[in-house]
DNA sequence: GACTAGTTATAAG
DNA sequence: TGTTATAAATAGT
């Protein structure tokens, strides 16, 4: 005689669209972006990869988080993207640094974009994918693009210069009170290599199969 | 009488890098990463939510899934490039000028945020978290981040605008596609460099709550 | 890639 | 937010 049993399980629940009850999805979001995370924090632990998310809620909030390579290469970039100078370390004061990231997370942005656009993966409509991420995309014109790469490439040192600025005054000024957070060796870009294609609701692409 | 058990079932992991069998550790990431992304996609579905994810292997090959909305408007943007002649619609360097203008604001607002940084330098790091990405920034950044957040919005919008403006242009003019395929000079141009950092400590940081 | 069995993530409460 | 019962993801074969 079991008593009455607090809850009923999990529930099987359909793929589709959270449309009545607004609550419900709010906490459908927000466990599932917790459990999204999670999963690729382990990603990164288990195989050593290197994942950066940015989720924006149904109420378009701005959600994210980014692996250690990406940040030193942002690091890096924003610092000007030349080899660090002799001294070979980031003095950074993790506010500023935080910023930075920030910063050049949402040229990213704008980067991801134009780099995806030299994929240029023919449109072959194959047979059904399994998953919708998996199918390639159509084709993009190039030669705006690579004008545009140029005009971007151009603002980005525009950031990066100001940026550098700002953590030289840092650095002046805390000199005497924080560590260096990271050694910062020599660091690297990763090849990039990419696909994608239009989806019906999701939008994805993929860079390469591993 | 059962027969013997084809398999031990799922094994508790221990979440540490995979160091050996460099084997498993393949495999490991490839299912991993497909689930990564189905549990993406179902918040994308499920919630309404947009996700931009971006994954590195352990090999450097690099993976990724995005939502309709950014993506899609770049694409138009992106492709939508060559001046329509007939219609004389304006032609991208405004928009690039628009980027550049809204860039500037950014940069300034860089600016505002050197004098924050000052005042947060003095204080010092946080209590330990439960989980790395719930680790929130110092409060004064989050309204500063939320508000270069907000600015990205706008020029996201402009830049949606622009596409908008183009993309009517280049269906009047019934305009063919185009066929090209160059890479982007300016991206290979990337200094590469391996990394071969072995433990990879995840950072994060997040805009605000949902 | 497919299967099984123990592990996790989560829908409901 | 925390708990419970179940659906899902997944480690090892």
């Amino acid at each position: 005689m079991a008593g009455k049993p607090r809850s009923k399980g999990r529930q099987r629940v359909e793929m589709k669209p959270i449309e009545e009850n607004n609550a419900r999805k709010q906490v459908t979001f927000s466990k599932r972006k917790h459990g999204l995370f999670k999963k690729a924090s382990e990603l990164c632990v288990l195989c050593g990869a290197q994942v950066v998310i940015i989720v924006f809620s149904p109420a378009n909030k701005a959600y994210s988080i980014g692996i250690p390579d990406f940040n030193m290469l942002v690091d890096r970039f924003l610092s000007g993207a030349p080899a660090p100078p002799s001294l070979g370390f980031a003095p950074q004061i993790p506010t500023v640094r935080e910023l930075a990231k920030q910063l050049t997370e949402l040229m990213n942005e704008l980067e991801v974009q134009e780099k995806r656009a030299k994929q240029l993966a023919e449109i072959s409509e194959e047979s059904e994918e399994k998953y919708w991420w998996e199918k390639p995309i159509e084709k993009l014109e190039l030669s705006e693009l690579m004008h545009l790469q140029g005009l971007y490439e151009e603002l980005r040192r525009k950031v990066a210069e100001r940026a550098d600025k700002l953590l030289i005054s840092e650095m002046a000024l805390a000199q005497a009170s924080m560590p260096n957070i990271v050694p910062l060796p020599g660091l690297e870009a990763n090849p990039i290599v990419r696909n994608d294609n239009p989806a019906p609701q999701v939008f994805s692409f993929r860079f390469g199969e591993n």
